[in-house]
DNA sequence: TTGTAAGCGTTATCAT
DNA sequence: ATGATAACGCTTACAA
């Protein structure tokens, strides 16, 4: 009974009746008489009452209280999503608890454990980087626990997944630049293991496939870090080369940018003779310069949708709830002037 | 007894002992026999024993949780305070839960309602830009529960604070614009009733008189919204006039890219017959072109020292620990060329 | 060395 | 229309 929080107990003391008379006066339930409820309440409010959710999370078995789990909340594209959570879980009376895993698989099981202990009624992940042994997720699925996957999506069978179209958005970044007259595109890609990185290489190599341009090997470059120093770092030798790409379409913006900065290094004019799309669409993208296209991804939406599903496994516990499915949603291409190559 | 949760119970049944055995056989209390102790430490092993914290919450009135209320998430600032906020409290084996306020003071009102119901142990706040009213953390200090504001400091006697020295930083940042040889420098501030606005432009205002130079209330603008559309917008007239600034000092990176795209906008050469200074030193600065200067924040550092008073607040309940401080970090000013005059 | 019982705050069940 | 009691899972005097 910290700061003398008032409890049900001291209302009833207080008015001489027993504590399931108040319990029900107070969430009016039939059978109380209007007088005991008006007492009640008038008495509960002048206590400034509120309700321990400790002591009702314990006797229902259930928190109001949904996990996420992601690798780290300063990223534009995360913290977008978490406020998409939020919103829903807000919307529907639930709290959020947040870890971050700062793409450690370790800190990944230490964050299951605790939403365990905490009677956590389910969880969104989206896993950390290197995760490669799911069968932490794998266990609680087993158990029927809520779970959905966002953004990442794990190697398992029957999961609940939220994703944005990755190829199809990789697909019309490269597209369009072709469309732009560039003809040699290089592309800097995300770490290996990600389906979100395998998906946007897909849609790159499929658009010039289409274009019955040649993939070239030497210029489909991993940027497992992501920072712009890597990036920059990684493509300056290709743009120095004696045959280089006009063109990057980069896995993120931050990928994209660092090229963009090797391309200034190293004089040449953008976006006339290199051209970039990101993806992401972060919020620095309209302020570089030139400022560059990119691919929006639905972050707020994502954590909107995330959130709903798991809400629905929570709430109904139907079977239909747990089906696998993944719902997909659609990116768009923010074309500004760095990939615009008559501008 | 959720997902097949073992608990001290069900060990005790399983073993033919009592509960109470078990749960001082768990934490290695003295007087229990090794043999005992094996036993049941081998048994929860093998059923994946978890405490219930839940249960140890109610028994304890201590939940290991802290509450961060925070005006949005998605805020490169505020994020990285998360960060630090995470870091420490999982150091200390806390939970962090996140409640977004949206600077809506009503969101900010329910949430601490919700922090209240779960017993949660402590506050770390940063109120909502519209905040006016602070009775609602006036009510719980009252009760000596513990709070820690950050960044946003409240009207109220008192205190336990972290800010960052925001007066020292735009001290710094325009001496070093009039040192570059700008003489007209407006200022773009913050919205108009938050203190780190207020000290902004004071030491924007102390550093031109120190310089001697006019202080022109036309050229300080406040920008409310702080995006950089509204920056740029409110820019673009003052910077057409006859008589027009050759720098800004901008309370933040946003407004001052804003303030940055007018300029190019009117055709002005970048930093030679404009020059910028940012505040917060955001992820973008170092990519825009030019790159701009930046008051950095420790915003990690901040997230640490703020959940480590808090902690201290928790854990001592020493009236020491609850003494109103302010504790101060310094910023660090970034010079990209954005403020180079003549580079 | 171990067991019993009460209690944290709430509600569901069964009485009255 | 209201009360008594048990239970959620755990800890801790107090007993044995």
């Amino acid at each position: 009974m910290k700061f003398g929080q008032a409890t049900i107990k001291d209302i009833a003391r207080e008015l001489n009746i027993s504590s399931s008379t108040v319990s029900r006066a107070l969430k009016d339930y039939p059978g109380i008489s209007d007088e005991t409820k008006a007492k009640v309440k008038e008495l509960a409010k002048k206590l400034n009452y509120r309700p321990n959710a400790v002591a009702l999370s314990l006797r229902k078995s259930k928190s109001l209280t949904i996990g996420v789990i992601i690798p780290e909340v300063v990223h534009f594209f995360f913290s977008t999503v978490i406020s998409g959570i939020e919103e829903v879980a807000y919307a529907h009376n639930y709290n959020v608890i947040l870890l971050q895993t700062n793409e450690s698989e370790e800190r990944e099981k230490a964050a299951i454990d605790t939403m365990m202990r905490n009677q956590i009624d389910g969880l969104l992940v989206s896993f950390s980087k290197d995760t490669t042994d799911f069968s932490h997720f794998k266990d609680l699925m087993d158990y029927n626990y809520p779970i959905v996957f966002f953004d990442r999506l794990p190697a398992l069978a029957d999961t609940v997944n939220v994703v944005v179209n990755d190829f199809s958005g990789a697909y019309q970044a490269t597209t369009h630049l072709i469309e732009q007259g560039y003809r040699n595109i290089m592309h800097l890609a995300g770490p290996e293991n990600l389906t979100i990185s395998k998906e946007r290489k897909k849609g790159y190599i499929k658009a010039l496939e289409e274009a019955g341009l040649p993939i070239r090997e030497k210029w489909i470059i991993p940027c497992p870090l992501g920072t712009s120093e890597e990036s920059q770092r990684l493509t300056e030798p290709i743009l120095a080369a004696e045959e280089r790409p006009d063109a990057v379409f980069a896995s993120n913006d931050v990928a994209a940018a660092g090229a963009m900065m090797a391309a200034k290094k190293l004089g040449l004019k953008l976006p006339k003779e290199f051209g970039a799309v990101g993806f992401s669409n972060w919020q620095f993208s309209s302020m570089i310069e030139p400022p560059l296209s990119s691919v929006s991804q639905p972050g707020f939406e994502m954590g909107e949708k995330a959130a709903q599903l798991l809400l629905q496994m929570i709430d109904s516990q139907s079977s239909e709830a747990f089906q696998a499915k993944t719902e997909v949603l659609d990116t768009g291409l923010i074309v500004r002037k760095s990939s615009l190559k008559n501008s």
